[in-house]
RNA sequence: GGACGCGUAGCUCAACUGGCAGAGCAUUCGACUCUUAAUCGACAGGUUGUAGGUUCGAUUCCUACCGCGUCCA
């Protein structure tokens, strides 16, 4: 492409004929940070000038150039450095081109970022010649640069990259202006809504590279986050594949809930004119897989529940589950310590973590039943505690509820609640917390596992179990439910607890999945864990939304009324 | 949905019991040019989230709303 169809005389006219008209960036909330702006224009300006009469370039050669060949990465020419000496670097010069942010000036030195990497280089007039030395100074912290050079060691040791290009190569050149100031570059970027709001930025400075101080905690590293975040889908990938699991996607768009309890979003489609909820659950698809052959199936993709946003909770999430036919729950359970063991190691390189204070040993488990817990986490000052023979007492466990709210526990339950319904209640209301070293809970009530399969010796009791890690859930497991009879008299209890105004509960038959059943599901261990708070944990993260690279926020400038207002379902 | 907390310059933070809204970084101009949060000098930068109220006087007290956070549901 020939850069003379750009008019050259008004290419800077047009620069800012667009700026104003088109009013670009939105985001002048005062007139200063118009005046900030308008600062880089006039930078950009005098770069162009200095390109297109100095430097030989074109003009859009000048400003926004369209690559730039480096040699190295910032990471790579430092490995190739980091071992030699001053002297050695002097006898046997390593050069290179790297590109990269400019995130501090100093006089002649700067320091370039990259892929998660800093380098210092050094500009000085003698190496450069005055017309770059003048760019140089043109430029801004937060613009991209490439350079070319040699690498040296300052006086106090530091290597550096002494920007000198070989003859006929511009040893710096102006790669991209960030028209907009970062913040505080010692600081970094702190408040916690913009770092959510605007996560660019957040990468840019809470990277880990910021300077250290003597005797502090290490800085906040979001890019790490999300490296180890892709580092765990990775490594649950090898786990499975290497067990003969195939990965498969599901629907998101579902004409039935299933799968799970829990309210949805609802949308439309309009060619078929339907109404379709995103999906809460890929469960009942997976077991139709299941059905059709594949024997080992694993998916990891997103749930969406429409439901409060919390440290634990974002309402689009991400969830693995998998399921292998000719496994129970007890095949479940011994798969899912070696899981998640093996993902620490590939991840942290040990199986210990630390979370909320706390160290987590995520290679050592431990198992109790529902029934178990509840006993030896019961409250004293809730007086006398269950015994395991009350359990199978009918009524008991709503005395338990009224035990636990006299004692000052917030317990919800609506006159009519099953006791099973109660018992998981009691559950989480008194042992959830204490769950913080990798503990497998197992055998939950029939009246809350709609999907489960009943223990063959107590038909009240379901082969399920859930685990939990740092005082949450993890993950929900069991055998699947696989006589298509009892599925279809299951659902049918669902729809009738929707009726009784449980919003969670399911709402319809899933006829074709029972169909499915019919087909005959052979016996089946399923289960489904929560990646983002097993990335959580990983990482020390104490929110769910610290693990999300853009997790749900309300839109900015609108506030309530107005989104009223403008809404499409406002109720 | 409830309780509590926060919101001050582009960023990070001050401002005593209600009494002239301030500093560092970034920006602009200048000096310096082996610096390490570079340094030195100067200039500039504010609807104290929004709307009301109390008061001679409100960043500060009160009310409502908006946004965010933590805990609970």
């Amino acid at each position: 492409m020939s850069h003379s169809f750009l008019p050259k005389p008004n290419y800077t006219e047009s620069l800012r004929y667009r700026a104003k008209r088109a009013k670009p960036l939105p985001l002048f909330e005062t007139e200063y940070e118009e005046k900030l702006y308008n600062d880089r224009l006039a930078s950009l300006e005098k770069i162009r000038a200095l390109g297109t009469e100095k430097l030989g370039l074109s003009p859009a050669e000048a400003v926004y150039p369209n690559g730039f060949p480096f040699t190295a990465t910032l990471a790579e020419l430092r490995q190739q450095g980091e071992p030699r000496s001053a002297e050695e670097l002097e006898a046997s010069p390593v050069t290179g081109a790297v590109a990269g942010r400019l995130v501090a000036i100093r006089g002649g030195f700067a320091v370039l970022q990259q892929g998660g990497s800093r380098l210092q280089i050094y500009v000085h007039k003698d190496a450069v010649g005055p017309d770059l030395m003048e760019l140089y100074k043109a430029l801004h912290i937060g613009d991209h640069i490439g350079v070319r050079g040699s690498l040296m060691r300052t006086r106090t040791g530091e290597l550096t990259l002494k920007v000198q290009a070989p003859e006929g190569q511009q040893a710096l050149v102006f790669l991209a202006k960030a028209m907009l100031a970062l913040p505080d570059k010692y600081h970094g970027l702190e408040d916690v809504e913009q770092r959510y709001r605007q996560r660019y930025v957040d990468l840019i400075m809470n990277s880990g590279l910021q300077v250290a101080e003597e005797g502090e905690e290490a800085p906040r590293n979001v890019r790490e986050v999300f490296v180890k975040r892709a580092a765990v889908l990775r490594a649950i990938r090898q786990f499975f594949d290497e067990r003969g699991y195939l990965e498969v996607e599901t629907p998101m768009l579902h004409s039935i809930l299933g799968g799970a309890t829990a309210r949805p979003f609802n949308t439309h489609h309009n060619a078929l004119d339907i109404p379709l909820y995103l999906r809460i659950a890929p469960e009942l698809f997976l077991k139709r897989l299941v059905v059709g052959g594949f024997d080992r199936v694993y998916e990891i993709n997103r749930n969406f529940r429409n439901e409060g946003v919390s440290t634990r909770h974002n309402p689009e999430f991400t969830m693995l589950e998998f399921y292998q036919a000719y496994a129970n729950y007890h095949d479940l359970m011994n798969l899912t310590e070696e899981l998640i063991g093996f993902v620490a190691e590939k991840v942290n390189g040990s199986t210990l973590t630390h979370f909320n204070g706390q160290e987590i040993d995520l290679g050592k488990w431990t198992k109790l039943s529902m029934r178990e817990a509840i006993l030896k986490w019961w409250p004293s000052e809730a007086g006398a505690a269950p015994t395991m023979e009350e359990f199978d007492i009918p009524g008991k466990p709503a005395n338990w509820a009224a035990q636990l709210r006299g004692a000052g526990y917030k317990f919800e339950f609506k006159p009519g609640d099953s006791d099973g319904k109660l018992i998981a209640s009691v559950f989480e209301t008194v042992a959830e917390e204490h769950l913080i070293q990798p503990t497998i809970i197992y055998d939950f009530p029939l009246a809350v596992s709609p999907l489960s399969k009943i223990k063959p010796d107590e038909p009240e009791w379901t082969e399920r179990f859930e685990f939990y890690i740092g005082g949450f859930e993890v993950g929900n497991a069991f055998s699947e439910l696989n006589d298509p009879a009892d599925q279809q008299r299951r659902f049918e209890d669902q729809v009738r607890e929707k009726e009784r105004g449980d919003e969670e509960a399911m709402s319809e038959v899933d006829e074709d999945y029972v169909r499915a059943l019919g087909y005959g599901l052979p016996p089946t261990g399923g289960e489904g864990i929560g990646i983002d708070r097993l990335v959580m944990l990983l990482t020390g993260s104490r929110s769910i939304r610290d693990v999300i690279l853009f997790p749900l926020m309300r839109p900015q400038g609108k506030g309530k009324e107005e989104q009223k207002e403008h809404g499409e379902s406002a109720e």
